[in-house]
DNA sequence: TATTGTTATACTCTATAACTATA
DNA sequence: TATAGTTATAGAGTATAACAATA
């Protein structure tokens, strides 16, 4: 625990952290995801191809199109990680039988393989980075930061790279 | 609050969050990061030259080697990001006497009006980040996230950009 | 020789916009 | 005419490495 602090007479500004919450979110979420590259990179994949795979594996069959309106990207950026993703084998894009001008996006076995073994990943990333915590403040760290995404109007499960920010 | 749920029999599973927690991490990390993006467009900066005058008023006179190392990022690059402050006038590069091979730099005036400026923003920035929490609840949130980032090695007050991973 | 800063260069990522094919 | 996907292109960001000035 951090929390016990002089109480003292400068209380005001001895409660305030000496940076920001919002900046420790940041500071410790670009973190937490330069952690998860590092580890991924042995299956030879980026955070994004990981998305991919996951939103794919969630939904079998989905369009090119359809990942693009969730990810909130473009579609020509969808292009460039299925092409990767279909060179290395991991997914395929199946044409659609009844409207033949999209792609049926589907896993590989071996792109069901790799999924597997990201679980691993992800659970030992999990650990690695929570190790500070224990079971009952990972779960209270879990609750807060939920009530804030959901105030927030994140999409569960979609991590927002670097949005295109909302034209001013 | 999210955390009541139905607690049935697949209680290990139901137990687990939908996403693990150092997900959730990067998400908000990343939401909170780009938002305060967006505030500090109106300033004419980006987050990582609100970061370079951030460390010099801190500490002024240091030299753009003592920058690229705290930051852990190659001396080209704050040479970019210096030339871009010097040249909206924020930031100035003096020589140091006493070695002239380093550049002593210093906030201009308005460099430091532009800063009390980013504090104002950076507190609006707070409150909005954590609008679904009460007082109480930002703080236990800043010391669990404390407790990760001091385990974790982060430095206090440096943003880890996308830094190189340490070579493998 | 070592150090600070700079420049030149190449590479990656990404958005824009024009294009093809289907509907 | 509208939609899914693709390609071509350009811009930004960043690392590498060679270089100049100073120590």
């Amino acid at each position: 625990m951090t929390t016990h602090r002089p109480t003292g007479r400068d209380e005001a500004a001895a409660q305030r952290p000496p940076r920001g919450t919002a900046f420790l979110l940041a500071q410790v979420g670009a973190h937490a995801a330069a952690r998860f590259a590092e580890r991924i990179s042995e299956l030879g994949l980026i955070p994004a191809e990981v998305g991919i795979l996951r939103m794919i594996a969630a939904r079998p069959g989905r369009s090119q199109r359809s990942l693009a309106e969730e990810l909130g990207v473009v579609p020509s950026r969808i292009v460039a990680l299925v092409d990767r993703l279909e060179g290395k084998g991991l997914l395929a894009r199946a044409r659609n039988p009844t409207d033949r001008r999209n792609h049926a996006l589907q896993l590989t076995a071996e792109g069901g393989a790799v999924m597997a073994r990201m679980r691993g990943l992800a659970a030992a990333h999990e650990d690695q980075i929570c190790a500070a915590l224990d079971d009952a403040q990972r779960a209270h760290l879990s609750s807060l930061l939920a009530a804030i995404a959901a105030q927030q109007g994140l999409t569960p499960g979609v991590h927002p790279g670097y949005q295109q920010p909302p034209p001013t």
